[in-house]
RNA sequence: GCCGGAGUAGCGUAGUGGUAGCGCAACCCCUUGGUAAGGGGUAGGUCGUGAGUUCGAUUCUCACCUCCGGCACCA
């Protein structure tokens, strides 16, 4: 029998030899540090025999597929040590996820925290023994009966749910088993000692809220110590980055009980970063020929009803008000009013596209647990917007908004996202209005749009908007959680149940197309990105505080002010016109004051002195720690008001 | 909403069945200093809210609120 290596080597060996054995024949080296071997492309066990000529390569620690395998093994031993120390806890599902692994299990009394060390000190123990691996191959119905016998429910149900007929591998770590489709180390002492268990969560069985909830211990497993120190040192910087403790900190928004849980209150510096975006998109979209309108924020039952947002979401929005025997929801969203501006007059085919966008201040009653931060809550603004188009329109218009969203990004430095193209399950017709051609059309102008512009994006079946197939580009938070930082929709319904026509040239009304689009999402979650995306150190012109003047001494303290004044009235062409300064007054040294507008991470600092103010200068600091020296007050004006006006950040 | 954890001054934290400390910030005084913390002092807390147990609760119990970690949801 012939093995063939990736150099191209081939060996002969016996019928029924083992990838390990393979290994040791190639050196002991090699044989120690191999963890699995590929056969013919497919992951193989090193104790599996081989029994036909194969292209063979062995994996090792060094090899990317190494973390995987490490953690696969490693939700193993944990799923062993848990029930040789809570007899009687049922296993369920234990995959590798990005950085760890996890396990679930049904159990009737819960872990707590006490519990992991202890767990995890059972799992050393178990790699220390170093248990042997074995596989088996069965027939499904006895692996059912077999785990039913045991009292494995979950783990037979599984297994039941696999297509009758087929075989199933089972393996044996020392007298420990599961069902697994592998492949598995040769033995448990392999996965080594870099892992920690890190928390616990409940989780619901097969992802389902109408299952029972299970216990979901996570760990996350590197290849080495120094590789969990880095990973454990990555998290404790990427917490640093939090919105919530930067918008703390630097005293951009907060939340009070007292006013409700997911309603932010902005405070003057992050209100500021708001209204830089909102002047962004104001001014950025009436180029694009987009309209402004302003709707209200409450609106009555039937038009959500006629919407179908009450049909798919009423247990999302706030409760009625009722007025005078009729009920009055918050606005969950802004394109039913846009309709009705839309209906409002008679459109012809030659004033399409017409593009109406708000800043809409919506409620949603998003569930208690979800509420994150600024991420999600249930009062919030959108970058919104309709457009109104033929339908041989509507691949062009899509192009044009995702290149609206890629100079947004651009502008940001925002790189690390990617979309997704959501299409609906047809299946799943509650979930869904039942129109299948029309998703098909629609998915396909979609599809097309996004090829047209190239950009990279996946495509998931089933989470499309129950109106139309979406485009979402999902960026991540610093702590991990993915997120749409912009929700796009192409809608086919809105024609149908608001009567939305165009004149076309023959004289006939016409169906249009609706796009829904929000490059910039929600204000909250898009400033939350932002304040992570930027560690808190905005460009200069989005910082709450663009500029701190330093006085060394308050010998100086009237030039301090005149140079203030004068920043003040600096005509700057965006946002708010007058650039955001303070003074530091305060009794400290220079020193400290520079240390307190580093901290605050404000881009520039004049440090004025007697030298300055004689000579009419500023000395300026950059928040990076350059020192530009001094320079003519109104250099250093024409020098921010470019940056401010440009967007572009040069305190750098 | 579900499972688990937590809530002490503006922020970060210590602590106890006998009504609370520390650091930073704030305020005052001294210092007027040239690019990341000068020195001294003062003030600030109904220990998340409500109820219960107790001679006595911030500490124990329950409920609620809010937050945190997950799950589910996300127009």
């Amino acid at each position: 029998m012939i093995v063939t290596l990736p150099d191209g080597k081939a060996m002969t060996f016996t019928r029924g030899v083992t990838p390990g054995e393979v290994a040791a024949a190639i050196g002991p080296g090699l044989a120690k540090a191999a963890l699995i071997a590929e056969v013919d492309g497919k992951p193989w066990d090193l104790f599996r025999p081989l029994d036909h000529d194969a292209k063979m390569r062995i994996i090792t620690k060094k090899d990317p597929e190494a973390l995987e395998l490490i953690r696969h093994d490693a939700a193993h031993v944990l799923a062993m040590a848990v029930q040789e120390l809570f007899p009687g806890t049922q296993v369920t599902i234990g995959p590798a996820i990005e950085d760890g692994f996890y396990y679930d299990f049904a159990r009737d009394t819960p872990f707590t925290p006490d519990d992991l060390p202890k767990i995890e000190a059972k799992m050393r123990e178990i790699i220390k023994r170093d248990l042997p691996t074995r596989r088996e191959v069965w027939p499904r119905d006895k692996a059912v009966q077999h785990f039913k016998d045991m009292g494995e429910n979950y783990k037979a149900e599984l297994i039941a749910s696999i297509p009758a007929g087929e075989d199933v591998s089972l393996y044996w770590h020392g007298d420990w088993h599961d069902l697994c489709r592998g492949p598995h180390f040769a033995t448990t002492g392999k996965i080594g000692d870099a892992f920690k268990l890190t928390k616990i969560a409940g989780a619901y069985w097969r992802g389902d809220s109408n299952n029972p909830q299970l216990q979901r211990i996570y760990g996350t497993a590197w290849r080495d110590q120094k590789e969990l120190a880095d990973y454990l040192h990555r998290l404790e910087e990427q917490e640093k980055r939090d919105h919530r403790r930067i918008g703390k900190d630097l005293e951009l928004f907060t939340f009070s009980p007292d006013v409700g849980a997911g309603l932010p209150l902005w405070m003057p510096n992050g209100t500021v970063i708001r209204q830089e975006l909102e002047f962004l998109a104001v001014q950025e979209e009436r180029r694009d020929g987009y309209q402004r309108v302003v709707t209200p924020e409450i609106t009555k039952e039937a038009l959500y009803i006629r919407s179908r947002h009450l049909l798919y979401y009423k247990d999302d929005m706030y409760s009625p008000i009722d007025i005078e025997g009729e009920n009055y929801y918050l606005k969950p969203m802004n394109c039913p009013h846009h309709h009705m501006i839309y209906l409002a007059t008679r459109h012809s085919y030659r004033e399409l596209p017409l593009r109406l966008a708000e800043y809409g201040h919506c409620y949603r009653y998003e569930a208690s647990g979800g509420l994150s931060g600024l991420m999600r809550v249930r009062g919030f603004s959108q970058n919104d917007a309709h457009i109104y188009c033929r339908e041989d329109q509507a691949h062009q218009e899509f192009v044009r908004v995702m290149r609206l969203h890629a100079r947004y990004y651009e502008m940001m430095g925002i790189t690390d996202y990617y979309m997704r193209l959501s299409l609906p399950d047809l299946a799943k017709k509650h979930n869904f209005v039942d129109e299948p051609a029309e998703w098909r059309k629609a998915g396909e102008i979609i599809r097309n749009a996004m090829k047209e512009t190239g950009y990279p994006y996946v495509e998931a079946e089933g989470e499309a908007a129950f109106y139309g197939p979406k485009v979402d580009f999902m960026i991540k938070s610093v702590i991990g959680t993915e997120y749409a930082i912009s929700t796009n929709q192409l809608d086919f319904m809105a024609t149908k149940t608001f009567g939305l026509t165009y004149i076309g040239e023959d004289g006939a009304e016409h169906p249009v197309y609706v796009i829904h689009r929000a490059p910039l999402g929600s204000h909250e979650r898009f400033t939350a990105f932002l304040i992570e995306h930027y560690a808190g150190a905005f460009p200069t012109w989005l910082a709450p505080i663009q500029v701190r003047i330093v006085p060394i001494s308050d010998k100086v303290n009237d030039y301090a002010h005149k140079v203030r004044d004068a920043l003040f009235n600096a005509p700057v062409v965006n946002g708010t016109a007058g650039l955001r300064v303070d003074i530091d007054l305060s009794a400290e040294r220079m020193q400290k004051k520079i240390r307190d507008a580093q901290l605050q991470k404000i881009p520039y600092m004049l440090v004025v002195g007697e030298r300055e103010a004689a000579e009419g200068k500023v000395a300026v600091r950059l928040r990076s720690g350059k020192d530009l020296g001094a320079m003519p007050l109104e250099q250093f004006i024409a020098r921010i008001r470019q940056e401010a006006e440009t967007r572009r950040d040069m305190a750098d």
